[in-house]
DNA sequence: TGTTTATATGAATAAATGTTCATATGTTCA
DNA sequence: TGAACATATGAACATTTATTCATATAAACA
């Protein structure tokens, strides 16, 4: 990273990103997503969660724009709408690694 | 990432990283040793901390081994213990530009 | 030893979080 | 239009979280 961090701002918004992926059930629905678009019904299923658990999770995930939903017909697909998903789930998993040793 | 991540235990390592990472005084604790080591008292008076809350904070990323700790006399010495974290502060930051436009 | 300084810890409190349940919205099709 | 299906939303509840306050541990020094 070139510049510094010091402001407040940089560290809520950092805070916020960090916060949308701390929890396991959004990052099922985010790793489902990195294969290819999915709708709500076949997240739940492949989650165990209800549909409206899942719809609440994908909220939090839409509004940090980690995720975007397109409607087709009646069902709802979503998306990966973010580059940085994937190294930030990569950096993640190898720091997991280091946190068991 | 080469293999795919299925286990329910990924994922809750996983969010426990990203929740250690989570909250903007630990970010701010962070930023503050990626420039070198510091003592308890001086990460209180840079974050606007009590010693005690940041004591607290500390703990948390002691046992996220992001930080490790060492004593020297009456103060003990804190110093980054991960090399992704570099890594995932920098991603975060760039999500956070994203989140804005 | 006793005092001061630095850090850690436990209990308590207020605020945030994830799920469930009930209900609303939106789409398809008869 | 009305019924069935898919998704979204709001309220409620239990759990977690960050800070504060009080107290404990640890080191330095007189």
């Amino acid at each position: 990273m070139e510049k510094h961090l010091t402001t407040q701002a940089d560290f809520n918004s950092m805070a916020a990103t960090f916060k949308g992926l701390s929890d396991p059930s959004r990052l099922q629905l985010l790793a489902i997503l990195l294969d290819g678009e999915a709708n709500v019904g076949d997240l739940a299923a492949q989650c165990g969660l209800s549909s409206s658990a899942t719809s609440h999770q994908l909220r939090v995930l839409r509004n940090l724009r980690f995720v975007a939903a397109r409607r087709e017909g009646q069902q709802v697909n979503y998306r990966i709408n973010d580059e940085h998903i994937h190294d930030l789930l990569e950096q993640a998993y190898k720091h997991s690694l280091h946190l068991q040793s």
